[in-house]
DNA sequence: GTCGACATGTAACCAGTTACATGATTAA
DNA sequence: TTAATCATGTAACTGGTTACATGTCGAC
């Protein structure tokens, strides 16, 4: 006991989902998308062979349903030995520090390079993406503010929203600065 | 012309820190570090890696130099193909969005499967790690600030600050919740 | 009746990570 | 003299992406 035989992240990501339901890699991939997808989001390929592991090892289980409508379908629930290898991930008190990839920014890094309206446009589609992305974020707040079954989802969405709002008043600093350096 | 064979966002990254002059693997990986680390870090091996596919691609130009004291070391110097290459990617207006892998916020999220002690301390650390960045950004802004040289890097590190600060006032709130549920 | 979205998955590839290798200098 | 750090790089592995495959249903 104490294995400790650290699944990726993505196998973690993935018996969590399971723990709502028994699901099939589609599912779990939609499901990925409209929630942990904002600060995890594995292909859907990727989901297809962790289940694969995961299965193999025991910590989650497989079942074939078929349909007539619709592809048959494998889906997946997890195991009781899966739950406590996700509670030991979950517990574990090492915080990794989360890893940002931003084209975006080494771009601006960058920037003497550009030309000048080149640089202004994409600030500017940066801001709006940020906008998009609030929208969202205030709209599945509506749905689930208050509600005590997404507390700690709520917790999460949170996050988003103050990224968002700080991206965008970012983004009016630098178009802000921008402007007053053309003037010098 | 316009032979548009995309690079991965690694060699860019690479190229751009060579317009600033001629580096060894070595050295741009540590120049990374300090920079454009914070939003694009490739592994040290990438970098060698990709040097070569620049080199291959008449992008970059390699040059041995001896040493007494060290090893050996190959430098590397952009060709001006190389800088076009980089500067056509840099206008391109296609705005990538940011891609966030945050295992912490993926713990939070499925926080109900989580001992409360667990949760409070790993937020607590979060919090701790986001002060230490803010101070080494701080740090940073002394030192840069006002500089002409670093207007644009100086640009992301002030996006850097936004969400550093964002952070650290989402932990207190996460805590002051927890906290108040707690209660009830 | 064709085109896009829903539904389910596999295979081939590549980007990026970890582990390995080696030697010199400095600090304890 | 042993360990840690600087300095430079390669090899082996794996996580993750893109492209491929296949069938149904609804909309136009």
């Amino acid at each position: 006991m104490g294995e400790e035989s650290r699944l990726p992240t993505t196998g973690y990501a993935i018996l969590g989902l399971l723990t709502f339901g028994e699901m099939s890699g589609y599912d779990l991939t939609k499901a990925a998308q409209g929630s942990v997808g904002f600060f995890w989001s594995p292909a859907k390929s990727q989901v297809y062979s962790e289940l694969r592991r995961l299965v193999s090892l025991g910590f989650a289980t497989e079942r074939e349903v078929e349909q007539q409508d619709r592809p048959d379908k494998r889906v997946y629930r997890v195991t009781p030995e899966g739950e406590a290898a996700l509670r030991e991930w979950l517990n574990d008190p090492v915080v990794e520090p989360e890893q940002i990839k931003s084209p975006f920014l080494l771009k601006v890094f960058f920037g003497h390079l550009m030309d000048r309206e080149a640089l202004g446009a994409q600030v500017k589609e940066w801001r709006r993406q940020a906008e998009d992305l609030l929208a969202q974020f205030r709209e599945i707040e509506r749905h689930i503010k208050g509600e005590e079954a997404y507390f700690f989802p709520y917790l999460t969405l949170r996050c988003g929203l103050a990224h968002a709002r700080a991206d965008i008043r970012w983004t009016d600093e630098v178009l802000g600065r921008l402007e007053e350096r053309e003037g010098r």
